[in-house]
DNA sequence: TATTATTTTGCATACGATTGCAAATATTTC
DNA sequence: GAAATATTTGCAATCGTATGCAAAATAATA
């Protein structure tokens, strides 16, 4: 096998040219002549030639990778997040180096310390917390970091949340004025800010009517855990009439502990309310009323964000909330 | 900001030691002594050094990147997949740089191109077909292309698939077995090799069986056209007792228009067996009896596969299938 | 202890590109 | 056509690391 590399040097030879004429023409914006850079095309084209990303990177300092660390992708939001982020990034000539979080949980430093390794422009954090030691560390390297879909105190990131706490408190404005009056509440993860906040305007709308939650439980965004909470929730006698679930993920489990293994009717007997918008909840089988995350316009501002700061490298980190629809289907009752 | 870069050479400097000594250090399997090595690696603890992947990259020839390319996140089969891809190669000290095929379907070749650029290891290509000039390309660069869930006659190509000939083959005995009569087919895309082969299977089995095809429609393993199938296949009043779907995807977009357009019963009045054994097919609201895809033995596979092809040049290609049992749940008839 | 075998170490080069600088060409202006 | 300006080009250094080679240091053997 002829697995001989093709280098700049053996264009240039080819070409009749220097080898940092080569360089030039493959260089955007760099001069060289019409003349030259015909010559130059077409001797790598003879040869295949194209140049090395990891040698430019080198000498430039630029990778054009952005590290993406993404859990949860069997929530599927995130699948379709990633293939638009993948996709605004291609377009811009950057490409994603992705690592998983899920299994690896605990050491999410780790695997920020392995992306740094590989020199990349920018890290993208879908759903993930960050330890303050793990953003000094990449703030010292002078690599931006964002948060996709998670927010944080710490305001040496950026963030792009949908607005969560408004969306919270819109869930709870609708179930009231449906006449909702034991509405329940299944939570994520404690520890994730999209949880806490969609917790956090839920409650207290619910306080501005004067009403506080019947039940709570918890399924830290997962599907087996929801499915807990829903048979805990409603195995009393005492069962709410609505409940909110932090996510469509599982709401999907809730409903179907509720319809086959209770035997609610969705919606004349519970409402059920969920938070995301992924494509299933469309599906007749669950058309779910929730509220939407608007991917595209989150993954635009990540990937602008993360752009702008690349180029500028004193770009202030800035939070951003996108506000979303209320989609309401056949889950709930009016 | 204080963006340093932290190199090899200060790291030496601060242990008092060179330069070679330190890559040594960080070399597995280089000699150093034990005194140099912590040495060294106390210096680097101390100044937060870590080796820039991509210089080594550069000399060694081998990036420790491994491009996968990917389409149709949107059936959820994908997601899994790449997160089992992805975990196992970190495990392996290998990384994803990922390459959306979806939007930029009609050129491949210009996606594999861009990901030679950065000089990967190896690439996989998850359902997307080949043409064979770039298959020269790779092969030229001696870098090795692996097929996953696709397969192709091209034999230059690793590929591995489940056995969707077998597949279709046990759903025609199932199908038959229950007592069906009237078995109608819904195709996946013409030119993906997973639909041929569940179609070849299933139709060759009728056949043995005496039977065929009932009825034929395409839906492309795209959901909104797997509905307007469903439509045409369900309009008329010589409707089948059963369909075989050519993915999970599609199987659910077809059990709604049946349940919710159509009215008709699954599976009293309507089998509907699908292929994957996505994580939805168990949940209770579509139940789908189904073959399912090992994605963690496929991608066990693929992974120690495309290991073997770095390692050792000469490996050849080999197309690999594997066994999936069939899931039975409540979308069939027995 | 002297001698040989083994490890460890530093020097210098290489990987494949980019880029500042100065020389060479081409272009414009008078 | 000569002088002044603008553009192209090649040379050489550089990015951060790995590694062959020979010298130095250490360990093993007699």
């Amino acid at each position: 096998m002829a697995t001989k590399k093709i280098t700049s040097l053996e264009v240039a030879k080819l070409a009749g040219v220097s080898q940092s004429a080569v360089s030039r023409v493959f260089t955007p914006g760099a001069s060289a002549s019409k003349k030259t850079g015909e010559k130059v095309r077409k001797a790598a084209m003879e040869l295949g030639y194209r140049p090395n990303v990891l040698a430019r990177s080198l000498i430039t300092g630029r990778s054009r990778i952005i590290g993406l660390v993404v859990a949860h992708l069997d929530n599927y939001f995130y699948p379709e997040a990633l293939e638009l982020i993948s996709n605004a990034l291609q377009k811009k000539g950057y490409h994603v180096l992705v690592f998983m979080a899920s299994k690896t949980s605990g050491n999410i430093d780790d695997v920020v310390d392995e992306i740094l390794d590989y020199q990349v422009d920018g890290i993208i954090l879908a759903s993930v917390a960050v330890s303050s030691k793990l953003a000094s560390r990449c703030n010292a390297r002078g690599v931006p970091v964002i948060l996709f879909n998670r927010s944080q105190d710490d305001d040496r990131f950026s963030a792009i949340t949908s607005d969560n706490i408004l969306g919270g408190q819109k869930v709870a404005r609708f179930l009231i004025a449906g006449g909702h009056k034991r509405i329940g509440y299944i939570a994520g993860s404690e520890d994730a800010s999209t949880q806490r906040d969609r917790e956090t305007g839920f409650v207290e709308e619910l306080k501005q009517h004067g009403m506080s939650l019947y039940a709570r439980e918890v399924g830290n965004f997962n599907v087996d855990e929801a499915r807990q909470a829903a048979h805990k929730m409603f195995s009393g006698n005492k069962i709410p009439d609505a409940v909110f679930v932090a996510s469509d993920h599982m709401a999907f489990a809730v409903m179907d502990v509720l319809r086959f293994e209770i035997g609610l009717k969705i919606p004349e007997q519970v409402s059920v309310f969920g938070y995301d918008d992924v494509p299933v909840s469309s599906w007749p089988a669950y058309d779910l009323t929730t509220v939407r995350q608007p991917a595209n316009r989150m993954v635009a501002e990540t990937v602008s964000m993360i752009l702008e700061c690349i180029e500028n490298k004193k770009t202030k980190p800035r939070q951003i909330k996108i506000d979303g629809p209320l989609i309401m289907r056949g889950s709930t009752r009016m």
